[in-house]
DNA sequence: ATTTTTCGTATGTCTGGACATTTAGGGCCG
DNA sequence: CGGCCCTAAATGTCCAGACATACGAAAAAT
């Protein structure tokens, strides 16, 4: 048997038979590690032990512990800056939930498949209510494009879909014919935007009467409304778009795993 | 300057001036193998090289390398077995975007503060139109626990919620008061259920009149349907609420966030 | 008293080496 | 040919040591 088996048991303590360990010792240290600070050893915002006094108190080597600290960190239990030592974030592993998408074609699992028909588009001038239906500035101007959404192979369109796009890049307007795929993408091959962030909103809400009538379907009936902001890796705000879909044509799915 | 700076300079021997680098030799070596990856020379599926070929490649520790590949197949490029070596696949990191929550409470960043004020309660067998809805079996039996969602200080309720609780926790009936915050949370206490898995459906529905009286809104207007499906790790669906939200009083977001 | 410099400390990076564990494949044997 | 064992090879774990970098506080300079 090694010396170093040898002091892993001797400080470990928990071993029954001279057998090896099948779980490795910064797995032990973090348990350990774990456990400490479940039971309120180190309130949150307190420092946490350094590298070097971890070592010690457990006779590891420093890459043991900083493999079992790289786990605690990655947990969000542990803030971790050079010279600076380590600071207690959480008690507990957070239970988070993350819904996870490939691509922002897929963010909803039905419209991607839908083609943007375009029938109007138009610089405009943003007046008090758009303001604030969208949360942009009185006064701006925007490339408004509209159309209907539909899928290649329905009978029917399932939206009517306002792209409102911001002044810097209203040059996008000659890029844009009769049918779109996504804009953003056409946005990020001319313009090197990249989109960072996309905020979504959905609310219910009767369908107005000129959609209603381009959608072919009853004025007032239940539309689904989403609206979607994104920004790009600049945090600049440069696309917006309004969908109201048809209640009768559209329902949507998203599915939540536990990330741990 | 420092015998260490000079070796250093001569390890990176990439240097224009005699000054340190800035960046890690682990995050160069990955950027290099990023490169040579996108450019398609070691296709998907194929075998990566081994650890100690890219030491005496690029002629560093095998600690860097590690720490290099460690990051690809965080990124989910490569795949990495003990005795068998890695194999790549992906040739680019996926460009994938993440919502993600706390707690399920706050899947609504709405609702969570909204509890449920118990009208109705009783056990039910799964007819032909409900099992269509649910997505459950046919002549299964679940606890139905159905009222009001509404905010302690709001005026008016927000949604009528039907909460189906699958057989085996029925028992959970006793548990239950005339107002509620989370269900499954008393579920998790009391049989050790945990939520593996949550899935969120929404769609757009006219309300239906029964539901209209007790929310005091106007019959036939336009409410979000939501339906949530609880899966425990174990793989059971034990639980399941739809919601009908009136329109006009409820709107709902999330931000996904580029996770890179 | 305020600013700047210095310096100790803690984490980050990196090397070299050693042993452990897993896996695939080859060879032996029935 | 099938099953078994053995071995080589690859990743996983671990140590000791050294230098790099960032941070904060004490010391020095203004």
């Amino acid at each position: 048997m090694l010396l170093a088996e040898i002091c892993s048991d001797i400080y470990y303590g928990l071993m029954k038979h001279p057998r090896r360990s099948r779980i490795p010792r910064y797995q032990q240290l973090r348990e350990t590690l774990l456990n400490e600070l479940a039971e309120g050893r180190y309130p949150v915002g307190s420092k946490f032990p350094t590298e070097y006094e971890l070592c010690e108190r457990y006779r590891v080597g420093r890459h043991t512990v900083r493999e079992a600290l790289r786990g605690l960190q990655e947990a969000g239990m542990l803030s971790r800056h050079a010279g600076s030592g380590s600071v207690v974030t959480a008690l507990t592993p957070p239970d988070d939930y993350v819904y996870r998408i490939d691509s922002i074609d897929n963010l909803t699992n039905y419209a991607h498949r839908a083609q943007l028909h375009v029938k109007q588009e138009n610089v405009i001038v943003i007046h008090e209510q758009l303001a604030q239906d969208l949360g942009v500035a009185v006064g701006s101007r925007w490339l408004r494009v509209a159309g209907l959404r539909q899928s290649t192979h329905d009978e029917f369109p399932i939206a009517w879909t306002d792209v409102f796009i911001a002044e810097p890049y209203i040059g996008i307007r000659s890029e844009i014919g009769q049918v779109v795929h996504a804009i953003y993408q056409k946005l990020s091959e001319q313009y090197g935007l990249n989109i960072a962030e996309v905020e979504r909103n959905i609310s219910a809400n009767a369908m107005p009467t000129a959609y209603a009538m381009a959608l072919n379907c009853a004025p007032g009936s239940p539309a689904l409304v989403e609206r979607r902001s994104y920004w790009s890796d600049a945090g600049e705000l440069f696309e917006i778009s309004v969908s109201f879909y048809v209640g009768s044509r559209f329902s949507q799915s998203i599915r939540l795993k536990r990330s741990t």
